[in-house]
DNA sequence: AAAATAAACGTCTATTTAACAATTATTTTT
DNA sequence: AAAAATAATTGTTAAATAGACGTTTATTTT
């Protein structure tokens, strides 16, 4: 018998707003609703929070349903409770984001639900917030980059340094001198030289650099200056 | 008729993270919960989101009530949704951290709630998982306020760079040297002198300021450099 | 009048940032 | 096979900033 007879309970939804970079333009995953209400519209992926799991934990399944990952990038953002942001009931959403290598799991994306990356300049009218949710996501997006090494997160295992600045150049939609970016990237400390080339994107070929885990995770927390004049950037 | 019949709706609970500073030290507001479970126990202010209130107005509804207080900062901080955080029935709570300028509202504070402001070294042990949340936002705090200018909502309309740095001091539990840390903070630029000193701390008095209202809503989000190897701090 | 106190103002050096240039490795073209 | 083209890599310098450290000033107390 519950202590709080008198209190309305809610849903609880989560949705996920889930990034990829596929080496050229930051995409965003989006699906096509399989039930009313809004059937057919774009919109976030997301669901319910059941009885027995965390709202992580939620987040995580959900994430997983959708594109088959397990243990990729994901943090809670915010929590959307305007009264009528679902029309038909009281929902309070948590809204998560996600960072995933698009060429790793590209195929393993399921047609179930009909998931489609969006360039972030073409993200059609979505259900009730949720393009609301994708711009929130976009700047934390932004403002995070710019202090956290966060970005590694959208590539794969091995990457050059040109790719890792096109990647900077997609997010923050400016061009940054490429001295300079690598200098900065390198100074570091994160990254691990390879032996191997890319020799796709260029005649000279590009050195290929993994990620240096146990820094990474020593070091997320301190603040770099990963971007140049961050201020005279749109963070917010 | 619902859209969702067989989902299972929850409670939903804000929790308000309170912060004041007595010009000496950071302080926390707690209450005695005058309601089961957990009745005399220490607690964060907190309530139920009520169906026709969006969570915003939720949180600033219940710092209303515990405080007397409307247009104080407070920011949606992060949800708790561990499935047991309350024993009794399935609750998410979203956190929020309130800013206040203690002096100004001390009185207010109504005695209905047992209220008490408690140093940061001497938070008792709270109910559920208000720990971990005044934890979460404690680290928030120091995080933020590295980066914005955010410390002066704890500050009164009037506060002299003395008093500046010892709320930052004790926000980091470091030492900063005066002179760069008045240069630093002057050269933000919002800061507006005053003809009037504070005659009460010093011999020769220290000037008032004031913080310039425009410019800090202009700038609040470019990012500043306000402590000094913020990297040596543990901000997370 | 001298001493004590804390605020306010000032200097210098090391580091960081960012603007800018030259060289190198490889493929394509002549 | 040599020259041209392309993109990666490495390098230079000046300006701005951060941070360590000293001196002067206004006021009260002795």
């Amino acid at each position: 018998m519950s202590k709080y007879p008198q209190q309305k309970r809610m849903l609880i939804a989560i949705d996920c707003i889930v990034f990829g970079f596929d080496g050229e333009n930051l995409k965003l995953l989006l699906i096509q609703r399989a039930i009313e209400p809004e059937k057919n519209k774009w919109s976030l992926m997301g669901g319910f929070v059941e009885p027995d799991e965390s709202i992580d934990d939620a987040a995580n399944s959900i994430l997983k349903k959708l594109t088959g990952l397990e243990g990729v990038y994901l943090e809670q953002m915010q929590a959307f409770g305007e009264v009528k942001r679902d029309p038909g009931e009281r929902i309070v959403s948590i809204a998560y984001f996600a960072l995933i290598d698009i060429h790793q799991y590209e195929q393993q994306i399921s047609h179930e639900y009909h998931a489609e990356w969006f360039h972030m300049d073409q993200i059609p009218s979505l259900i009730f917030d949720h393009n609301q949710m994708v711009d929130t996501a976009r700047k934390k997006l932004r403002y995070k980059a710019a202090l956290h090494p966060i970005l590694f997160e959208l590539l794969p295992e091995k990457f050059t340094i040109p790719q890792l600045q096109a990647l900077y150049e997609g997010i923050y939609d400016s061009v940054f001198d490429k001295r300079n970016f690598s200098r900065k990237i390198l100074s570091t400390g994160l990254l691990i030289k390879q032996q191997e080339k890319d020799k796709l994107n260029s005649k000279k070929g590009a050195f290929y650099y993994k990620l240096d885990k146990g820094k990474y995770n020593e070091n997320f927390h301190a603040f770099l200056n990963l971007i140049p004049n961050p201020d005279h950037l749109q963070l917010i």
